[in-house]
DNA sequence: ATGGCTGGTAGAACCAGA
């Protein structure tokens, strides 16, 4: 017996702005579950109807107002385990859930860091490197065959970035957030899914900025988001896709759609 | 040539993203 899960997730950066290419890449890719990050609304106003009329009639929403929020939906059952807040002020940015199966899932958005690499010049780098350390704690402690998913604005490989030399001072793929999120991985020994399926240093990209005259002539990406398994999990995964063609879709994230495919 | 863009909300000479 064998029985296929399609998980996706996607920093949508308004889920409301951008419900249309979202009903597309449901419609074309059909995954299982799609976990949001940046939904940039409160639950009252979440596009739950565009959802539902596409199957996904199981909805975890986390938002808040203007900024941030979370959200998982899904064609399958679940329930809430937990939302934590790792950077302790409130903001939404955490759901997680358990599936049937007792798949845990993780869908996080990890705080972009502001501008300068800094803690003590710059209040909210300081509170990413402490969110970051409250995941490690977290990551520690896990017991249960876990998937986490998301948004997390670090891009820790020198292929994971247009240029390392470049972006060593740019909040995003600084040695002190490389290295945290190196001991978060140790932690638990978390599988990168993405560098899994696609090792380094072949190109692996999930964001481009909206400022690039043309980003993929450019082509100054960098690999934010990201999919890390248990060992238990990680084993029972058999492909990992990115859509590039989303970046081009009309009024597009900055961020490319994540997916992968599991065969329990 | 990274900040040149983008959305939300208010009604900005804003904030936040990364």
């Amino acid at each position: 017996m064998s029985d296929t899960l399609k998980i996706a997730s996607w920093n949508i950066n308004s889920v409301r702005f951008r419900i249309e290419i979202v009903e597309r890449f449901l419609r074309e890719e059909a995954p299982d579950i799609l976990c949001l990050q940046e939904t940039k609304t409160i639950n009252d106003t979440f596009p739950a109807a565009a959802f539902r009329q596409l199957g996904y009639t199981h909805q975890i929403l986390h938002g808040q107002p203007m900024h941030h929020g979370v959200a998982i939906v899904s064609k399958i059952p679940m329930r809430e385990d937990d939302r934590l807040d790792w950077q302790a002020n409130g903001e939404a940015r955490h759901v997680g859930v358990r599936l049937e199966n007792g798949l845990r899932l993780e869908n996080v958005y990890v705080p972009a860091g502001g501008d300068v690499p800094d803690r003590n010049l710059n209040p909210k780098f300081g509170q990413k490197l402490d969110f970051l350390a409250r995941m490690i704690d977290w990551s520690e402690n896990l017991s249960v065959p876990t998937l986490l998913v998301g948004d997390f604005n670090i891009a820790p490989l020198e292929c994971d970035v247009w240029s390392h030399k470049q972006l060593l001072d740019v909040v995003s793929h600084t040695p002190i957030e490389v290295e945290t999120l190196g001991r978060m991985q140790a932690a638990h020994d978390w599988v990168d899914l993405g560098r899994h399926f696609v090792p380094a240093p072949e190109r692996l990209y999930t964001w481009w900025s909206y400022r690039a005259k043309d980003w993929a002539a450019s082509d100054r990406g960098r690999r934010l988001d990201h999919m890390w398994a248990s060992k238990d999990v990680a084993r029972q995964a058999v492909d990992h896709r990115i859509h590039e063609a989303c970046r081009s879709w009309l009024k597009p994230s900055d961020h490319i759609p994540i997916v992968t495919e599991f065969r329990f």
